[in-house]
Parts: C-alpha cells; sequence; structure tokens
DNA sequence: TTTTATACTTACTTCAAAGTGGGTACTTAC
DNA sequence: GTAAGTACCCACTTTGAAGTAAGTATAAAA
C-alpha cells in the first residue's frame, strides 16, 4: 500500500523542489519567458513559424527557435515541414502539449483579467515603502 | 455591446502578448524560476522565511528574498513580522494568491506526474538527431 | 531587377539574473 | 565563550539567457 514502490522504481518520485530532479527542468521550459507565450499562443490553433513571431511581440528569431526545439524535445510541440519553396513549417500541439498549455493558457488569461488588482497591489505597496 | 469600451476605457485590454503590457511582467514574476516554486510551496500552507528555504532546494537567500517581495509586491503574498528576537516572519498567501497559486502549482504537479513521458519524448528526440 | 517572404543557423555581444561571501543584532543552546 | 539560528541587506562577481546581425536558398511579386 505504498505510495510509490520502491521494489518496481528505484528512484524517488518527481520532485520540482530537488534541485536534481528533471521535472524541475521541464518546468522551467514550460514557464520559461518564451515558452509560456508560444504554448499559449499553439493553444488551440496550428501555426507557422512566422506567424508564432509576428504573434508574440518581441520574440527574436533565434528565441523563438530555441523555445521550439525544447518544447518539440520534450514532446510537448508537433513540428511539420512541408517540403516547399519557400519553406512551410508547422507548429502545434501534440496531446500531452495540449494538457500543458491548457494550464499555462489559463494562467496567463488569469493575469491578464486581474491586472487592474495587481497594478492597484503595487501602488500601494509602493506608497508605503518608497524609493 | 463592444467587448471593451473605449469610452470608458482608454486602455487597450491585457495582453501578454504585448511587448509593453505589464501583464507580461506580472506574468513573468508568477513563472520565473523561484516565483513558480514558492507560490506552489505556500499554496494552502504559511511558512516561514528559512522554512521556504530548506523546502525549495537551490535557492539563495538573496534569490528568495527578491522573489517573495516582489510576489509581496504584486499582492500574491503576505509578509507578517511578529517583532521578536529572533526574527520570526510568515509568509502566506492572499486570496488572489491563492488563485493563481493553485494554477500554478497544478502546472507543477502535472509535470511531476508525467515526467516519465516527457523524458521518453526526450530520448526519443535525441535518438534520431544526434550531437 | 530589386525586394519580400519563408524558416531557420551561426557567431558575436550585451546585460540582467543569479550566485558568493560578508555583515547585522540578538538569543538560546552547548 | 563559542556556535548556531533567525531574517534579512549589501557589494561584488559570474554565468547564462537573450539580443543583434549576418548568411542560406528559392520563388513570387513589384
Amino acid at each position: 500500500m505504498e505510495r510509490h514502490d520502491a521494489t518496481t522504481s528505484p528512484f524517488p518520485p518527481p520532485n520540482v523542489n530537488a534541485a536534481a530532479c528533471p521535472s524541475r527542468h521541464v518546468l522551467e521550459h514550460v514557464t520559461s519567458r518564451w515558452g509560456v507565450l508560444v504554448l499559449a499562443a499553439l493553444c488551440g490553433e496550428t501555426l507557422r513559424f512566422s506567424a508564432l513571431r509576428r504573434r508574440i511581440e518581441g520574440v527574436s528569431e533565434k528565441m523563438l527557435a530555441q523555445t521550439l526545439r525544447a518544447l518539440e524535445r520534450d514532446g510537448f510541440v508537433r513540428r511539420v515541414v512541408h517540403p516547399v519553396i519557400p519553406p512551410h513549417v508547422e507548429y502545434s500541439l501534440t496531446p500531452t502539449g495540449r494538457e500543458v498549455a491548457e494550464r499555462v493558457s489559463a494562467l496567463a488569461r488569469w493575469v491578464e483579467g486581474h491586472l487592474p488588482a495587481v497594478l492597484e497591489a503595487q501602488a500601494h505597496y509602493d506608497a508605503r515603502a518608497p524609493e
């Protein structure tokens, strides 16, 4: 009745609070500066590289490519290349990717929806703790 | 019947895809390397500074203090100082903080729970795209 | 014919995030 | 009397994340 059977799994259960646990790295990919925005953008929509670039204001080509590669490696993003000229590459979410993306974009939408309250809290904090 | 009334609100609605939108910064606090772990740790539990430090393996005192200050400023974390010696400071979530933290820790738990699948995807990716 | 668009990669640079080590002020335990 | 725990702050250094600019090959549009 163990929650984690040491006979079948000799490793400790994944724990993001453990510095060496690979789950922490995966979480970092997902919550990275551009990773969050890429996942949220692909949530429910297939997009091409340049469409993603236009949608996410401020990403450089380098960072977008790098972010997409990490998410593809983690199995969250599917990359489909149409061998035509000019190049045509489509990015979409895998089933697991959709699960993460839904949570990530729920977070993003929550933040957008509650911005006024946060801004007010910031102003209040700054008012009583100057400089 | 506008979704966003230009008469009463002269500003565009918050959008994390806009580089200059403050919501992007707030999202970055929340999804920052240590911000995620602090919010997840405080989800459902009040903790002291040093308890947090012990729980989140690898945080330096500097980064923990800095992360907590940012989250407090955003109105997500409540800081209660008991003026005794040695110092006793408790950190907990505000009502809004709890809402964010629930989403953040849901994400963290999802990643922990699906680590094996991600690791497998990584191995598969690395196998067909060497070096 | 020059420009634009596509989807990148590579090399180089910059800058902010993060780590390191010190100090503080006081108390309790050893 | 020495060490450890508490909750930090400050200055300095390091590292890695990110920005910049260029190159690639091709075709269609202007």
